[in-house]
DNA sequence: ATTACTAGGGGACGAGTAT
DNA sequence: TATACTCGTCCCCTAGTAA
């Protein structure tokens, strides 16, 4: 999706020491020819500093490069929304959850993730659906591996740590269901219901933990 | 900086209603042609939905196609330093922390956390104090719970996940203990020394994970 | 060791055009 | 009108190698 001189600014951005034009080639996976050749591009068009050392090559960017990813940032930034956090009303439904919830394997870990074990229940808030993806693609993912049983297996479930209303809690995702289109589930060690007073139709915000 | 494909997705992305391979032509200074192909193969990866209409094209992403956008987005974040970056040296340590993996109670949890069981030995990190804290005071905080074993009892630990190198790992801190001061001590399902070449002095970037 | 020049090959691009 | 196929050109990349 970036260029390979779009690669190449990005790392050179995060780069404190020098570096060799090998470790950028192995880095970005183009050949050590072609960083020698891009890098004299870069510091022609002015977008970089380039000073060779005895050993490699000292690599600073400039505010001018600096500048083209940071309006690069915005730009997606702007297209993908602000996205820090995800509205949507309570719904009443059989979540598939409580039944992965019913499972002990699957509680163990999610208590390790909640930090106390689950209440056995999700809470079903329906979302706009491209709103959900872009802000579940920004939270960290933990994955909760599936197992066997005999009889069946069960699929992995991947969790991601939210919160609602002060309250952390997390979002689950079994993997192997085409995603609930617009539909989360919101796993908790306490009752949203009770606790929170939630109930049908309820407008809930979820944010990224802290 | 972007590919045209890249130039591509966020149009598509931001479009909501029909185009044509004309108007994106235009947009993105290229060809009509460029454009057609393009679109076919965008839509071969997955990326996009190409549905035919009887006057030009309606375009819509898919998740993956988001993902790739939003993952950029995280990248572009990182590196100008907004998501947050911990930077500090390797050290060679006392490895209270290896004490801790020893424990099978701690293991167990952790490796719900890792996403696989850790390697028995953290890697200590010399970093600025109070760049460690206004760092993890950014990051989601899970707590791993401590327990007795009838000799003694052992504390609670904070975890919070972060990556290395793009590695994911986790940042470990003993609760009880006050002598972490500048010191963070990383853990993974891999050995830092050998895995990432990582060893005495080397410097470390620690980021958010995603 | 390095960087970077030269030569050659493959893929991306656009003009023309079928549909 | 559209999209998209064919094909010639050119650009970018890499291998070899000089410095």
């Amino acid at each position: 999706m970036l260029t390979t001189k779009g690669e190449l600014l990005l790392r050179i951005n995060s780069l404190k020491e020098p570096t060799t034009t090998v470790d950028l080639a192995e880095a970005t996976s183009v050949s050590q020819q072609s960083v020698s050749r891009l890098l004299i591009d870069l510091a022609a068009e002015g977008l970089i500093i380039k000073k060779p050392l005895v050993h490699g090559l000292e690599l600073r960017l400039t505010s001018k490069g600096l500048n083209v990813i940071a309006s690069l940032a915005a730009r997606l930034e702007h297209a993908l929304g602000k996205g820090g956090r995800l509205t949507g009303k309570v719904e009443t439904g059989i979540g598939e959850g409580k039944y992965y919830l019913s499972m002990e394997q699957y509680k163990e870990k999610l208590a390790v993730l909640l930090g106390a074990s689950p209440y056995p229940g999700t809470l079903n808030v329906r979302v706009e659906e491209t709103e959900k993806e872009t802000f579940l693609a920004r939270l960290p993912l933990f994955e909760v591996p599936g197992f066997e049983d005999g009889q069946r297996t069960y699929g992995p479930i991947h969790f991601y740590p939210v919160s609602v209303a002060g309250h952390d809690c997390g979002i689950v995702v079994p993997v192997r269901t085409s995603h609930g289109q617009g539909l989360v589930e919101l796993v908790a060690p306490f009752n949203f219901r009770k606790t929170l007073g939630l109930s049908e139709g309820h407008e809930v915000a979820i944010e990224a933990r802290r």
